[in-house]
DNA sequence: AATCATGGTGGAATCGTTTCCATGAACGGT
DNA sequence: ACCGTTCATGGAAACGATTCCACCATGATT
């Protein structure tokens, strides 16, 4: 009740004030041919009435949609912001509207969003996806534009990810050049990936791998820290932990000063993804820095462009050496 | 060229396998009124084939279009993508779709994407305004069901936003009750309501206010960096600072290591925004805690139930006392 | 001089849905 | 037995854009 809030102007209106036919505003606007004279009258007349084409009606015809679709575990989680500021900086350069969406890491709200951005003619999509490739076979026969972005889980889907196994190798080389013999690794689903590359360079160090030194949390902070809390508690063997991102990092932090578990005298942490706060920490965290805002850039770069998509894009990590990581000083600790 | 990528099934595709007329598979799936009979044939057609309305001929049709956008200054501020997270959340409950678009606290590229969301026929915003309340009246007057959060700009346009004056006055009568009584303000941009609170409750105080106790920054990191450096430098008189956000206390807190001023006992900082680092960080920060989620979850359940919209709604801020702030020593520093 | 190529232009079909309206059947009341 | 009411149903219009196609005028070629 707040005004009469006017209508929109149609293409109709603008023909009309012009005094010519809606195709020939229609192709005017696109860039289409027309006489000089025609083109000022329209264009005079579209600015005159501050003429917006409605992009409905367009989508509606061409039976393309545009805009994108972006599918991210938690935006709370700065990495998962910054790769949603990467796709959302190289979208605005194309005008092209994103639509996000937050699937908390479960298949089921995947699937159900990705049915919502259907509905809505989306065919163009970037995802972190959360469950296994096979929960994306109806939605690319669907005719769905699919980029992966952070995670790889199909063979026949372009992805943007940060490279996982040499960054995993640095962490561990740097971790076993200090003397720890014991590293574990905690991780969140949906990184089989690094889970793979981690103990592959456990193997090819020649380090002890007994078991259970792989630990997984889901997307929430409540679980990345009972994961933590439960890895320093019941494996006091381990000297050092690779924390698979900055959430698990933070609930590392505070589950070691919570049990009195000193870093780095008693056990070295080295986090994944570097965020402003890394050097702020006490002690500052030794990172394995990810270019998130890049994999986003580049995701949206290759759904929009469209053509001549190569299979994958992986872009470099980058230890970052602060004061977490120290070398072991006897035993095991306790 | 990656497959067939199967049309699209219409309504009417649905219609013939049913047997029925369109409307009539409309109005079922409608909810209108159809016989048990025809409503089971139907039901069942559009099951087997799989069928989804098209969200494009629906809206193209009734005038009002779904989906809600959002515009937020910095999607890699914690607090903003905490906002996100509870649009999204509400949002998600409706089956809603969100768009999302940054503005960098820049009236230009705000305007710029509400032109975007208007071409899309968005007729719901939620927007955390960057520049003053006269920017907005094009778009109220195009009809847009507009909702501020964070900041009120405009009285004539339902808002959510923390409470700002309670909050800056429990930090200021926390400070001045340790004895402070040069306090200065590092804010953003946009924080007009604020910088008024904090005048306010200098001048309620009895603390002087000689002059350019308040410090603005732009969106950037670095242009925050720069501010708290600014402002440590040349006021050597002044020994507690509140930051209007939790990138201005991270700058604040590396700028003070950089210019080795150390907190507490040379400044105290107090920082509006608690994030999960604050309490990591060395010293951990005091904090004015701010409901962002919730923020984020009213405005939109403002946006999308539409009626009866209450003129503004406040949500409290909370003291979270840590170790950022100590009593003054003895004299300014230096 | 008659015909053909050219290029600007507008009418009309189309996209997929909702909704108005007319139709026809069934049924109950007088 | 006839008429009026109710109800399910399907045809068709409408939403706003693009684009095919026919049309006409002009200029060039034979």
């Amino acid at each position: 009740m707040n005004g009469p809030t006017q209508r929109r102007i149609t293409i109709k209106e603008v023909a009309e004030a012009a005094g010519v036919g809606v195709a020939t505003v229609s192709r005017v606007l696109s860039g289409g041919s027309a006489s000089a004279e025609t083109r000022e009258k329209v264009l005079a007349a579209a600015a005159r009435l501050d003429y917006r084409p409605s992009a409905l009606g367009r989508n509606l015809r061409r039976q393309r949609t545009g805009g994108i679709g972006l599918l991210v575990p938690d935006i709370t989680d700065s990495f998962y912001a910054r790769l949603t500021d990467g796709v959302l900086s190289c979208a605005r350069s194309y005008g092209e509207p994103v639509t996000v969406g937050v699937t908390g890491d479960d298949p089921e709200r995947e699937a159900e969003l990705i049915g919502t951005l259907i509905e809505q003619s989306m065919d163009r999509l970037i995802a972190v996806p959360s469950g296994d490739g096979e929960m994306w076979a109806p939605a690319l026969r669907a005719g769905l534009n699919v980029v992966f972005a952070d995670r790889r889980v199909r063979a026949d889907v372009p992805s943007v990810v940060p490279d996982d196994r040499a960054g995993v190798l640095t962490a561990v080389e740097y971790l076993a050049g200090l003397g720890h013999r014991k590293i574990a690794y905690l991780g969140r689903h949906g990184q089989s990936q690094r889970v793979a590359a981690f103990t592959a360079a456990i193997a090819s160090l020649g380090l002890p791998d007994d078991g259970d030194l792989v630990v997984h949390a889901r997307a929430s902070r409540d679980s990345a820290y009972a994961a933590a809390a439960g890895l320093l508690q019941h494996r006091p063997d381990v000297t050092a932990v690779i924390a698979g991102g900055n959430v698990l990092g933070e609930a590392a932090v505070l589950a070691a000063r919570e049990l009195d578990v000193r870093i780095p005298r008693d056990v070295s942490l080295i986090m994944f993804d570097d965020v402003p706060w890394a050097e702020l920490c006490s002690p500052p965290l030794t990172v394995i820095a990810q270019p998130a805002q890049d994999i986003g850039y580049r995701a949206a770069e290759l759904v929009l462009r469209h053509g001549r998509r190569p299979p994958a894009v992986t872009l470099p990590t980058q230890l970052v050496v602060r004061a977490s990581c120290g070398p072991i000083v006897k035993t095991s600790r306790r």
